[in-house]
DNA sequence: TCACTCCTCAAGTAGTATCTTGAATATAGA
DNA sequence: TCTATATTCAAGATACTACTTGAGGAGTGA
């Protein structure tokens, strides 16, 4: 009991969790599971790697116990181990974001300039959505909207958006979401909608907060 | 906007903070170092690695954010950067203990058998305090209660125990308590204790999770 | 059964990590 | 200023990591 080989051996295990986690390209692959499952030709698209690279890294992930994997005919999905491995990463972005010194650089590069975009909270929105006042828009790929979205969102994935903006009611505010706050895709709908003369606002983080947050949300195709 | 090429620099940063707890011996020095603060010489035996590779770790940790420094005299003061580092440190925990196909093995390993070491929750110890029908021993080095232990504890260090024993009320239970759940210091105490006749349980986890919890915390040598 | 799709595995290469040893630096105190 | 103490830095051996290319399996549908 308590001897450093075992010690090494067990740290050496938190370790290899970490380290699946140490790898951009994996930490990617997490964020885009954290939506939900995904087959590995659509996760080798999202982080532009091989095939072979994407099922490389999917297989460390694998091992170090953070993904599991189902098989649906010859296709191949993964996800995330469970809900904590999600959490576990929503802390290391915390911790990046709050010490990383140039995490604000490198994401103002990736996200460009949020000054003037203004954020809607989770439960001010939750609110809003009972009374019936706003329309949300699910601007993720039509995939993620499937595994879960915001409940009474509508799909409109992001390259969809400027073709059907004029559907969107006209007279009420619209509040866009994806991913998280390291996500693009809405800002680039609350963007759009206000060049187009409509009130925007984006949600504060994305669908995985939410969800955690156990506010109301729904799965399959809806719209 | 949104370009691959902004991708990966960001998500390669979240890789670089995650990267930093991917090796064993940092996972040891984050462990400690949830504590509270402690000099390089400290460090360097508390992981069993050379003065050198311990400070080239520290760095590496330092680099990603994690720890920061304070120079005291000749001395280099290591703590963690914020309480989020030692939240991220226990989310990993976590994962690993829920995911590791190993892990189970590798903490029996190195704790021993758990299965005769009774727990107290914290909220129950905490009511228990108040009352005063319990003695609470702080079994970490000296170093690490003079930087905070539960309010009310008394310091003495696991090799110290034996010849202090006598020293502690007889007929009140005595609750002892370590670094964490992957601490083995409380476990020896209970072990020791318990074999000579007294009763004794250690708590649940160990300091940093009952300072997080927001119960009753002291700093400085008291007892 | 055969060809097809989707994914994994193996081999190879360039680059990165970990640890050792020994030298260099920074502050303290005489 | 000189010496001692505490820590960092540099160089180098060895072992991993990330990615590429191309071959190999596993299930599907004709």
């Amino acid at each position: 009991m308590g001897d450093r080989q075992a010690k090494e051996a067990l740290f050496d295990a938190f370790g290899e969790v970490a380290k699946a986690l140490g790898n951009g390209r994996r930490a990617e692959l997490v964020d885009v599971l954290a939506q939900g499952e995904r087959h590995v030709d659509e996760l080798s698209a999202e982080i532009g790697q091989s095939l072979a690279n994407t099922s490389f890294h999917l297989r460390v992930l694998a091992t170090a116990g953070l993904v599991t994997t189902r098989r649906d005919g010859t296709r191949i999905y993964y996800r995330l181990a469970s809900t904590r491995v999600g959490e576990l990463w929503t802390a290391l972005r915390d911790v990046a974001a709050a010490h990383h010194e140039q995490l604000d650089d490198l994401a103002a590069a990736y996200l460009g300039d949020r000054g003037r975009l203004e954020e809607i909270g989770r439960s001010e929105l939750a609110e809003r959505l009972a009374a019936g006042d706003v329309v949300v828009v699910d601007v993720r790929p039509a995939a993620e909207f499937a595994a879960g979205h915001v409940a009474g969102a509508h799909s409109i994935p992001i390259d969809q958006l400027a073709a059907n903006i004029k559907n969107l009611p006209a007279s009420v505010e619209v509040v866009a979401y994806c991913r998280g706050p390291y996500c693009v895709f809405a800002d680039d709908a609350v963007r759009l909608l206000r060049r187009r003369g409509r009130l925007a606002r984006r949600l504060e983080d994305g669908y995985p907060e939410w969800q955690r947050a156990d506010l109301p949300v729904d799965t399959e195709v809806a719209s």
